[in-house]
DNA sequence: TTGAAAGCGCTAACAC
DNA sequence: GTGTTAGCGCTTTCAA
């Protein structure tokens, strides 16, 4: 009588329960898994739950738990293109993997731009996730402190630019840098160029420092002219790298500041016909792409992606149970040196 | 007496009614934007929700509406790395940019492999969006016929493999395609190669049979020698690329089915030194990269994006509304000549 | 134009 | 182990 034919009203709880013949509480308890049911019980509500295909109303659920049981990934940028950069698709894939065996859902949130930024925050502050992890690209952006204003389980990616206390994951990037950088020191180069990241981001800003802080040790003065910036991408490090043959021919060994711009600067290195006595030196993520060329001598300096996920993961879920300590913590990652030619 | 201290539990509309001294019905009337409200009882509402900071609680809404005022993404890949796709990068940026103006939210929800599909299937199946625009990249998915027979309002970008009748929205591939090849052929060109795309994507097969009709049109013979495969990557076109240079030295002119193949292709055309007497067409979305290469002549043939996007939340937006009528009409968009060289 | 009241579908005490 | 009951915060008739 009460079901509009057609119109795909879904069934209830209530409708679950009539028909197995218990009360909605046991259904409950049973979709939700209490141990506290009896077999037979069990039996006929999950009879039930399949003969009608319940599915329960998340809405009408997280009106009373207060939980969503979905974390969103904001991508936080202001115009470029970095949804294409491969970086992300690793850290996507990696979530996902984190979250796979939990009832975790994982939402991504694309924020580019003012507009697209509140509205953003304005989904987040409703309620619609538990927790947010905050991939904010440029120093400029507003959104980290947006979102930690408004107490949001947060974990940022990548180390906060402004010094802010809240939690973060992020490598050592000025030490995997550092790292490479002597790498190349060791194998007798002086004269070691860099392809280095934007400087508004802090992981170019922590690598190009880890460069410098490696020449500096080694007594080495820094040369301008051994510095080109590109801005992350393949075609950003092809450019820089052209830059550096053009204005050192000298170049003893290059150290690159990220896989795609590695990948762009490898290959101008070929097209170019020249080479550089020592290797090329690589910090990033272990792009497969850089890990493919091989005609170069080349070092890679990797960070943990897989595990830097999995504690972003962990400490975004400890906040949403209500682990508030965890709010202030800091948690750097080392860097892991993978190969050397 | 009833607040926890400490905790940030949000104010309720009954907490504005009382402090803007009305009641529930009327707060609720101001935050939907009711015009029935006397002006002054709107500014007291108003200024109440901006001294408490009320949020509307979206759980709580929607569990009486039935709507969620949120659409999804769907990126459904087997395991390939297609997450860094330029491609999608820009159907995110020009979906968003559709729904800029719009009360609806936009998530995205990445699906590789069989688990992630389930999860993903579950999430919209319990309501958690109100509609689901769906990627589904290659023909063994299931995720299509799974969302179609949940009744989840649905389209699909590209048109389904499978003949199914659902709402999509394509590109005329096979038209694009077949418009290129014969702008070759019009140049006087008969030894036409092209560097195709996945065999199990719909753009693919699509593209290839245009230039296949191209081609019989004008009474030439197919030859495999002219054709090769590539996985719609940089990577792919360049592999694909060199080895139709070593398969038929003698190619006249090239056809190539995808922006970012067109740049690896076109790379390796570079580096081998040779070139081809007629242009290289290329068929996609018209990707800045391709755009900014003109060391050998291109001509380009463009899917409209911003177009289709928006054709696409149209039609979604449509079935949310419940205009069923457009549950199964098929939206083809045709392809514009964009330049020539 | 406004308020009172009924519920949306679910969970969580609490009593049995 | 199971059922009863009381809300979660909101929208929406229906009267006034």
């Amino acid at each position: 009588m009460t079901t509009l034919a057609g119109r795909a009203s879904s069934p209830t709880l209530d409708e679950v329960a009539e028909l197995a013949g218990v009360s909605r509480a046991t259904v409950s308890r049973v979709v939700n898994g209490s141990p506290k049911v009896r077999p037979e019980a069990r039996r006929a509500v999950e009879e039930a739950v399949a003969r009608l295909r319940y599915v329960p109303n998340p809405a009408a659920r997280s009106l009373v738990t207060r939980r969503t049981d979905t974390i969103a990934l904001v991508l936080s940028e202001s115009d470029t293109q970095v949804f294409s950069d491969p970086f992300f698709a690793r850290v996507v894939r990696e979530l996902s993997a984190a979250l796979a065996d939990t009832e975790m859902n994982l939402v991504l949130l694309a924020a580019r731009g003012e507009r697209e930024q509140e509205k953003v925050a304005r989904y987040v502050r409703q309620g619609h996730v538990d927790g947010v992890i905050l991939m904010s690209l440029h120093s400029q952006d507003t959104l980290p402190a947006v979102l930690a204003e408004a107490q949001v389980p947060l974990v940022l990616s990548g180390r906060p630019l402004d010094g802010r206390t809240v939690c973060y994951v992020d490598a050592d990037n000025a030490g995997g840098a550092r790292e490479a950088t002597e790498h190349l020191l060791a194998g007798g180069r002086r004269r070691i160029a860099t392809v280095s990241g934007p400087q508004d981001m802090i992981a170019g800003i922590d690598r190009h420092a880890g460069y410098r802080a490696a020449l500096e040790a080694a007594g080495i003065a820094p040369d301008a002219d051994l510095v080109a910036t590109g801005d992350f991408t393949e075609a950003g490090g092809a450019r820089a790298m052209a830059l550096l043959l053009e204005r050192a021919p000298d170049i003893d060994a290059v150290f690159v500041a990220s896989d795609p711009m590695a990948v762009g600067a490898l290959r101008t290195l070929r097209e170019s016909g020249r080479s550089v006595p020592g290797d090329v030196a690589v910090v990033g993520f272990d792009d497969a792409a850089v890990a493919a060329t091989s005609d170069p001598p080349l070092t890679t300096v990797a960070q943990p992606l897989d595990e830097m996920t999995r504690l972003m993961t962990d400490l975004l879920l400890r906040q949403v149970e209500g682990d508030a300590e965890v709010q202030a913590r800091v948690c750097p990652t080392r860097l892991v040196v993978r190969a050397s030619a």
